[in-house]
RNA sequence: GGUCCCGUAGCCAAGUGGCUAAGGCAAAGGACUGCAACUCCUUGAUCACCGGUUCGAAUCCGGUCGGGACCUCCA
């Protein structure tokens, strides 16, 4: 298994730190509002990456937070005239919503800012009491001079970030880098500190929860390559204080995806909403599957279209081979190889080995396709579309697609039965009848 | 202004030093079929441009042009 980790910018083989485990933490949403197609593209993608470590036996332990106390959750609340918590409570119900719809699991564990309170001001009172961070007026900074390795992640050095600074002067801050840990506010819930009345800044939560959580440094960390700076790097500087180390092995980022090769924005008017996206959403994840995830991923409402239609194209191949078996008795759950197939396999597998390369096993299960449409059409193929179906099952597992094909009730299986003779009878009216109904249930 | 990424057939997209540059969509032609749908087969690129390194480059280096991201608590 080789992965390309940000932290080095190369590609490095897996190698778990505890045996057949898996720990890994994923940057989640600040729930103030639905989530936008651009950020499924990780809930999406994380979720491939977690069912193939699962896949090749390993345990995940799979991490995504909530941030649910945010300046913008506070706008919305205010807007909405509603209290912030139930504005929180909203979207992440939507959030899990619009998981599920793209086939992401939602069983993980998602721990929220308000739940982790406690923790995220001992650490900034830890990071204070060793001299990392400063309180200025009851808001509390991070001194970002003392980290050495500070911009590593990102590739960014500390003297091209202040020669480039378009950061806005905050007096405050003894350097214009120095992010926020703690800040008082003036609208909004409030938390009581050993600084006053306030709230947290944004990245702590990630850094307190991983080590509440995980008692240690994890293997992966992933999210956005938007969160690589300042986000991720900022959690690595605040790890880097207390631990001495970064805080994951292997650092992951997703490209971001666009609309019409424009990026999402509110004022372009070009927000697509998941929940709005409509249609065929096993065809959405296929899509967004496509390309390699770390490069950036063009939406158009054409490309989506093909890949419905690539989606559709996959799951006939697959329905038929199915009832296929499904009427000859051979449903069959276990199922042997061949050559072909092991081939197919074996590049498919090689492909996600290959740091998470989905583009290619995508090209793989399309060859699956054309073998099972060809085994299809042969008479006397059925152990080889055994074989070719139990395979789709396994591939569909690792990507998270769901054909949501179901064996035929008995009725169905006469109705089957009778178009069959009805055609072999030239008894074309009756059998184009039948045809249609065997179609509305989708088994043609 | 600073840092970084990308530019492969009409479109999408793999490949990042070496057999004839994967695969898909679209298009055209053909096969199958009671009709249709589905499906299958065949057909296309020297890799933005220029120069360099090398026995050999889409793949490395330099430059030009074009596009994009981040530096603004956006996945």
């Amino acid at each position: 298994m080789k992965i390309h980790n940000t932290l080095t910018n190369r590609l490095e083989p897996f190698q778990p730190r505890h045996k057949d485990t898996v720990n890994m933490y994923v940057c989640g949403p600040t729930v103030y509002n639905y989530i936008q197609i651009g950020n499924a593209r990780p809930v999406i993608f994380f979720d491939v990456v977690r069912r193939y470590f699962e896949f090749i036996g390993y345990t995940v332990n799979f991490v995504s937070n909530f941030t649910d106390i945010d300046d913008k959750i506070i706008t919305k609340a205010l807007e909405e005239q509603e209290d912030e918590m139930v504005i929180a409570e909203k979207f992440i119900a939507a959030f899990y919503e619009d998981v599920e719809r793209v086939g992401s699991t939602t069983k993980y564990l998602a721990p929220r800012v308000t739940e982790y309170m406690s923790a995220i001001i001992d650490y900034i009172d830890q990071l204070v009491k060793q001299g990392y961070a400063y309180v200025v007026d009851g808001d509390v900074y991070f001194r970002v001079a003392k980290i050495d390795q500070y911009g590593a992640l990102s590739g960014r050095k500390i003297a091209d970030l202040e020669t480039g600074a378009r950061v806005e002067v905050n007096p405050k801050k003894e350097n214009p880098l120095d992010f926020t840990l703690w800040k008082q506010t003036p609208q909004g819930k409030t938390f009581p500190s050993p600084w006053g009345e306030g709230r947290p800044g944004w990245h702590t939560e990630c850094v307190a929860m991983i080590n509440d959580i995980f008692g240690g440094p994890i293997d992966i960390h992933g999210g956005g390559a938007d969160l690589m700076f300042p986000h991720h790097e900022n959690e690595i500087a605040q790890h880097r204080a207390i631990h001495g180390h970064a805080i994951a092995t292997y650092w992951m980022h997703n490209g971001h995806l666009t609309v019409d090769n424009e990026k999402m924005s509110k004022s372009a008017d070009n927000y697509i909403f998941v929940k709005d996206l409509g249609g065929d959403y096993m065809g959405f994840r296929l899509f967004t599957l496509s390309t390699h995830y770390r490069s950036p991923l063009n939406y158009t409402d054409e490309a989506l279209e093909v890949y419905v239609n690539e989606w559709q194209k996959l799951k006939r191949t697959y329905t038929q081979a199915f009832y296929q078996l499904d009427l000859a008795e051979m449903l069959d759950e276990s199922a042997t190889f061949n050559a072909e197939l092991n081939r197919i396999r074996t590049r498919f597998m090689n492909a996600m080995e290959d740091d998470f390369n989905t583009a290619n096993a995508i090209t793989e299960l399309q060859q699956l396709g054309k073998y099972t449409n060809h085994k299809t059409r042969e008479s006397n193929a059925l152990q080889q579309l055994l074989g070719a179906v139990r395979l789709f099952d396994q591939f569909f597992e690792i990507l998270g697609l769901d054909p949501s094909v179901k064996r035929m009730t008995k009725a169905t299986r006469n109705i089957y039965m009778e178009w069959a003779d009805a055609r072999k009878n030239k008894n074309f009216d009756k059998a184009d009848r039948l045809r249609e109904t065997l179609q509305e249930k989708g088994i043609l």
